[in-house]
RNA sequence: GGGCCCAUAGCUCAGCGGGAGAGCGCCGCCUUUGCAAGGCGGAGGCCCUGGGUUCAAAUCCCAGUGGGUCCA
């Protein structure tokens, strides 16, 4: 076991006289010019530049950028636009951007796939939910930030093959690293006697690597990480997270200087906040009406000089914090707090709209799940800070300010994203407050606390945070039960852990690795459907089925949402059904009926008609998304699709379900492109290139590897795409939408179908209304009008009925009929047997009641059947009776004393049980 | 991707195996100088859809649809 000391002797330390300390407080290892007791990172240092600004000239957030970019720049680096947030567009491990180095993982990292410049420098858009507790509090921290970054992608070259890297070669590392770092701050004039170095070894992600800590004047202003090694079990470092690591091939210089840090520490004001949005700070305060006297501001100001200490990661107490900062400032906490607490708000709203109009802007739609869902909290967390505050402007108009200072053109998408969601918001409040109104009273009835099963209840199914319910139920007078382990109590009750979905494997895996790459004749000529090639291996499978792998092919493997090709592989003697295609690396299998033979020349048939179904739905697909997104706005982008031979469906982001209008609209489109009959190109740009020329919404249908990427082009539209399609839009011929459906919150499937199963699906629509006109009579479009006169009259027709039963009941009541009259006691009963349903039976046991005697009816419509109604005061039973009727019948029965009902299967026994009903109630009535 | 909750009158909801209810709103009449309010009467329900269990389902079970919510 070896540690990494000996990573941090660089020669550029050596040089410029820098000497290796350890810090008195926290006891970690630094390096600096001149000797010093301590590392100078708080809690073991203070602040040291509010009021007194490290850096020779005040910058904005702007001139920090490009001052951090043009001094890399003029360093032979290349200035590469910053990647969306929603870093869960190019990858699938995580869901924002929390770094700059994510936009390179895991392809580039690995050295899969080139970078887009090397070295690059970039300022990055983060943001770090992890963070949201102590942005406001602590002066320091935000959610959303930039990290400017500089980044050398280096490969050894003493390894056997230096080729399979997608870079060669070291670029630079350490000590140029430090080099750059030290420049940098001596360019912003900062006093280099000051800097800090701290050896902060990195692990993260599976990688690790000797790192330092850029410390000035008690900020962390930058952190240099040089990745360098990857986890394994045999790894000659054990690193902080208890891992092993061992060297790798590629070694990857990882910079991140917080552009809002170095803003910060050239202002020197009292919290980053101001640095970055003094005015919007500004303009919240004003709108909250907050006005602070020169002893409140002086307060203020002192105690944020003070807060860097608290962050709720590490000062063990926040509170505990609070007290001895008051004190040193010189007033009570409660004082301190109650200045504080409104500000601290205010910096958190400002931080929360810069979050929302990344996410919005980079094309987050609110939603149940994903990124959507984190959207959705940070937005309804801000919600309740402006109102909790008392600032009265509408959210999306200060979610905007944030969006206009950060030049998104998508302004009104986002506005009205962010009312739709407030909106859904409010009504979530309502109905929570409805909720929790009604419990509060029914425990107040009871006079008991709220149990905390209710409160779990509230928030996990309903959303009601515990603190609405504690001020609704105070108002109620009722008290509530939060346990302080709340939330670990609503975890426990998702326990179980996710079952990991096992990946099919391959059987014969190391074998298929050592065939050859299969030439994909598919992309040659999607138009033909026929070719020849050579068998090069055949497996047996387990169920009888043979996979055969070509030379080459004409067959599409399942791939992009796009099911796989079928039809025959034939030789002179066999002919083989080919029923399912798949790509395993870069070889091809097809899965046949016979087996062709090992070395055989086979002639290849597509079956082209199914291939041009799902070509043209593939095609189809592209135009449909491109219209949606003219009809619906820029955010539309696609969460999944699946093609097929009569149908498929795309899910596409979109943040309120769609009208039938923008159906239509929708379908206008994609038909217009169709008869515009453009053609349909492919092309395999260097994908660097590619990104640059049409950013990052090429890739609707997930990020492919490698140098090159395939580019399907439909007249605006380009998406890449591994697919077959028409040669020309006309090719599709029809574009029907079948059905829209909304598959969560935030995400709508649109289900189409094109070509000749556009014209079926329509038939199929047809048809059902030409029967349903048919049935009814009329001509087809007088169907609507004539449905709903006849559901009108059937209700009506139902309404008469009910009145004519019960005149029909009060008439058998008076009129006598079959009906049978017994003394019970004081009372009489009225015996009766109508053939009627439960209904008329009810109706009629009422008129009878009314004339103060008891009921006792039967029926032998549906099985027998039995009502017993008793008028009030009488002391019968009804539902006694009814249990001894029912029994002679087979079946069972009852209900509340004066009115019951009951019945059994056998309703020849219906007389003879009515025969015995006199008894029964003599029994029943104890006379 | 997973868990949980909900669907009954125009609205908000109660009922949770036996007769479909309340409050608000609506219509009419009464009281009142008028308004606010009050009294009396009335209209208004495919109890989300489809299966199943049962003598009997708004109610229990299954599936679907629509909505809400929490978590990864």
């Amino acid at each position: 076991m070896s540690d990494l000391d000996e990573a941090y002797q660089l020669d550029y330390f050596e040089e410029e006289g820098f000497h290796r300390q350890e810090c008195a407080s926290c006891g970690d290892m630094f390096w600096s010019r001149v000797e010093r007791e301590t590392c100078g990172e708080p809690p073991c240092a203070e602040y040291d530049f509010i009021d007194n600004p490290g850096f020779d000239e005040s910058h904005s957030l702007t001139e920090m950028r490009e001052a951090f970019l043009s001094f890399f720049e003029e360093r032979d680096h290349e200035r590469i636009e910053p990647y969306p947030v929603a870093a869960n567009r190019w990858r699938d491990d995580v869901l924002l951007t929390q770094a700059s180095i994510y936009d390179f993982q895991p392809l580039v990292t690995s050295g899969t796939t080139p970078p887009p410049a090397n070295p690059l420098c970039i300022s990055q858009p983060c943001i770090r939910m992890q963070d949201i507790d102590n942005v406001g509090k602590t002066g320091r921290h935000t959610m959303a930030f930039e990290m400017m970054a500089h980044h050398a992608f280096n490969a050894r070259e003493d390894i056997e093959d230096p080729e399979q890297y997608a870079y060669e070669g070291e670029v630079y590392w350490k000590d140029e690293t430090v080099r750059y770092c030290d420049e940098l701050f001596e360019e912003m004039g900062a006093n280099l006697d000051e800097i800090v170095y701290i050896e902060d070894p990195w692990v993260g992600g599976g990688n690790a690597g000797p790192a330092i800590e850029v410390i000035y004047r008690g900020a962390e202003l930058a952190t240099l990480v040089f990745m360098s090694m990857e986890q394994d079990p045999d790894g000659e470092y054990e690193m902080k997270d208890g891992n092993r690591y061992s060297p790798m091939d590629t070694y990857i210089v990882d910079t991140g200087y917080g552009l809002e840090r170095w803003t910060w520490m050239s202002q020197g004001t009292p919290t980053v906040y101001e640095a970055v949005y003094p005015d919007m700070i500004a303009f919240l305060k004003d709108n909250a009406g907050i006005e602070l006297t020169d002893e409140e501001e002086r307060i203020v100001h002192e105690a944020a000089k003070l807060a860097g200490r608290m962050d709720i990661d590490e000062a063990e107490d926040i509170e505990a914090e609070r007290d001895t900062i008051a004190a040193e400032v010189g007033v009570e906490v409660a004082e301190m707090r109650e200045l504080m607490a409104p500000l601290e708000d205010i910096y958190a709203i400002a931080d929360h709209c810069r979050t929302l109009a990344y996410m919005l802007g980079d094309g987050i739609v609110p939603s149940n799940v994903g990124t959507g869902y984190l959207a959705r909290m940070v937005l309804r967390r801000t919600k309740r800070l402006v109102d909790g505050v008392g600032v009265d402007a509408p959210l999306d108009e200060l979610v905007d300010m944030q969006a206009e200072r950060l030049d998104y053109e998508n302004r009104d998408t986002i506005r009205d994203i962010v009312r739709t969601e407030v909106e859904k918001y409010r009504e979530t409040l309502d109905r929570g407050g409805r909720r929790v109104r009604q419990l509060a009273d029914e425990y107040a009835e009871k006079g008991e606390p709220i149990p905390t099963a209710e409160l779990v209840e509230l928030y996990d199914s309903h959303g009601i945070q515990p603190d609405m319910v504690e001020e609704i139920a105070a108002e109620k007078g009722v008290s509530v039960d939060v346990p302080d382990d709340f939330y670990a109590v609503v975890a426990q009750r998702h326990g179980g852990d996710d079952t990991a979905t096992e990946e099919s494997q391959m059987p014969y895996e190391d074998r298929l690795a050592e065939l050859p790459e299969t030439d994909r004749l598919y992309y040659e000529d999607q138009q033909r459907t026929e070719f020849e090639a050579v068998v090069l291996e055949v497996f047996d499978r387990d169920d009888g089925d043979f996979d055969v792998v070509l030379d080459q092919t004409m067959f599409y493997p399942e791939g992009g949402g796009q099911p796989p090709d079928q039809g025959t592989l034939s030789t002179d003697d066999v002919s083989a059904e080919v029923t399912d295609v798949q790509q395993y690396g870069d070889v091809i299998v097809h899965t046949c009926d016979d087996d062709p033979g090992k070395g055989e020349f086979v002639r290849g048939q597509v079956d082209a008609t199914r291939r041009q179904r799902l070509m043209q739905h593939h095609t189809a697909t592209h135009i449909v998304i491109h219209s949606a997104r003219q009809v619906l706005g820029e955010h539309v982008r696609q969460a999944g699709a699946q093609k097929g031979t009569d149908s498929a469906r795309i899910d596409i982001s979109h943040y309120e379900s769609v009208s039938r209008e923008e159906v239509k609209e929708i379908e206008r489109l994609a038909n217009d492109i169709v008869q515009d009959n453009i053609a349909v190109t492919q092309e395999w740009p260097d994908r660097n290139e590619a990104e640059e020329r049409y950013g990052f919404d090429l890739y609707q249908g997930g990020i492919p590897a490698g140098e090159q990427i395939r580019l399907i082009t439909v007249g605006d539209d380009v998406q890449a795409c591994g697919g077959t399609h028409v040669a020309r839009t006309g090719d599709i011929g029809a574009v029907k939408l079948l059905n829209t459906e909304r598959i969560q919150d935030g995400v709508i499937r649109l289900t189409f179908a094109a070509g000749n199963a556009a014209i079926e699906a329509t038939q199929r629509t047809e048809d059902a209304l030409t029967e349903a006109a048919d049935i009814l009579d009329v001509a087809p479009d007088a169907v609507p009008e004539t449905a709903e006169r006849f559901f009108d009259e059937w209700k009506a027709r139902g309404k008469e009925i009910e009145q004519l039963k019960e005149q029909l009941a009060e008439a058998r009541a008076s009129g006598g009929g079959d009906s049978e009259k017994v003394d019970v006691g004081e009372a009489t009963a009225v015996l009766q047997r109508i053939d009627a349903d439960m209904d008329e039976l009810r109706a009629q046991a009422n008129a009878i009641v009314e004339q103060g005697n008891i009921a006792v009816l039967g029926s032998g419509l549906d099985g027998a059947q039995f009502v017993v109604s008793v008028p009030d005061g009488v002391d019968v039973d009804a539902g006694e009776v009814v249990g001894e009727l029912a029994g002679h019948v087979g079946g069972g029965g009852g209900g509340p004393p004066d009115f019951a009902q009951g019945g059994g299967p056998d309703a020849d026994a219906l007389d003879d049980a009515l025969d015995d009903a006199p008894e029964i109630l003599r029994t029943v009535a104890n006379v």
